[in-house]
DNA sequence: AGGAATTTGTGCGTATGTATC
DNA sequence: AGATACATACGCACAAATTCC
């Protein structure tokens, strides 16, 4: 393992060149990785430097560790990794996400818009609508800082935004803040979403920050609670 | 340190009795601990023993470990442990949430209940106003299953009514599962709540999971919005 | 300002215990 | 019962951050 002086530590080197292939489908869900010792000889460091890699793997929730047993991968979390940080089901449960951008627009930011942590003063919105199970269930508006790209168009975020942060963007959402209250749906949201403009509905206001801890993104969903509902699971 | 045969591994019996230290108050929220190599011959262990019992504390989000400058304790999460299913703030931020019970009965259950895995068919109902601050922001009606005890009076519920569960009935709240919806106010909610009854308010339906992973409760609490929201922070 | 002292972070190698197969 | 593999524990060396003089 090099030890260059400004690199990170080796121990999260090799756990975020394991996260790497799991994300990547080379470590798959179910697979059993090789002994520590083995893994330890291929990266070159010792026995003790590997396990605080595969300790920080299971504080992911990426890795069954079992003595005796071995350690195995714990991909399921990885496709649910992407939409962990979408709190929208169907009314009868589960539902599979997508979204359709009605729109994107470089704009000024409002006046009451929260701190996106910039001094630019523009950002971009965009309108979409939410699905599960292809049934229309929120319509979102959502800004995003001006200041990570210069361009931006409807056919390049693909279905979660998210992934589209990381991999195109280079950031990483790695906090939200949900603040779910009762607001007026507005007079841009389609038909078939089956909400009626000006009328009261449940509306879910969230910040996001990235790994820097530097506020990103701000957005608003009015949901159809006839449909879908927003559960949040504690432990 | 001793190293009995069927005891807990040397480094988790450090944690815990630091953890007794912190709930007691014999270790205050600030308090800097002594540098790890004391700690470690205090203890009589080794610094690598140590520490990892100091990691283990430090996940716990209970100490500040910061290289060069040392180890502090962080009791602020003792009294938050209590309130860490609260998921209601003021709409500036904050407040300190306290409860006024209405009402204990014993009753059916409802059909329209969801299951609380018991087949007695009977439970506690119990209808109380929360407040933050001293201003009321929502009425809650929950369902205890009745298995838990056979007596329950407004007297003995405490302000944290999960507290009580564990001092009182041995149940310790593990998981929660809430659904935030938009439901009519019933008509039992005191006038300065300041929710109309019949109106469509923000209604947090939540089942509640124990140890065993039994469902324990069910309730259901109308919010006034313009008061409190509900807030969810994911990471 | 600057350098020494203090304190935690990272990493190695090894020995032994214990769960699983 | 034996082999395999992870868990615990020790002691040491050096790096990096912080504090103190």
């Amino acid at each position: 393992m090099a030890t260059e002086p400004g690199a990170l530590p080796a121990y999260l080197q090799i756990s975020e060149l394991l996260i790497r292939d799991i994300a990547a489908g080379r470590l798959a869900d179910g697979q059993r990785l090789p002994p520590e010792r083995e893994m330890a000889a291929e990266h070159g460091v010792s026995v003790t430097t590997l396990r605080k890699a595969l300790a920080d793997l299971q504080n992911r929730n990426l890795l069954d560790r079992r003595q005796g047993s071995g350690n195995t991968i714990r991909a399921s979390g990885e496709m649910e990794g992407v939409y962990a940080y979408f709190r929208l089901e169907l009314r009868q449960g589960g539902g599979f996400p997508t979204a359709q951008v009605l729109e994107v627009t470089r704009a000024v930011k409002p006046d009451d818009l929260p701190d996106l942590g910039s001094d630019t003063g523009f950002a971009w919105r965009i309108r979409r609508v939410r699905a599960l199970n292809r049934l229309p269930v929120s319509a979102e508006e959502i800004w995003l800082d001006g200041r990570f790209t210069d361009r931006l168009s409807a056919e390049e975020l693909s279905q979660s935004l998210y992934l589209y942060y990381r991999e195109r963007l280079g950031l990483a959402i790695l906090r939200a803040e949900d603040h779910v209250e009762v607001d007026p749906v507005p007079n841009w949201v389609p038909e078939d979403l089956g909400l009626a403009s000006g009328e009261p509905a449940l509306m879910v206001a969230r910040r996001t920050w990235a790994q820097t801890n530097e506020p990103i993104e701000f957005s608003r969903s009015w949901v159809n609670t006839s449909r879908a509902r927003y559960v949040s699971r504690i432990s």
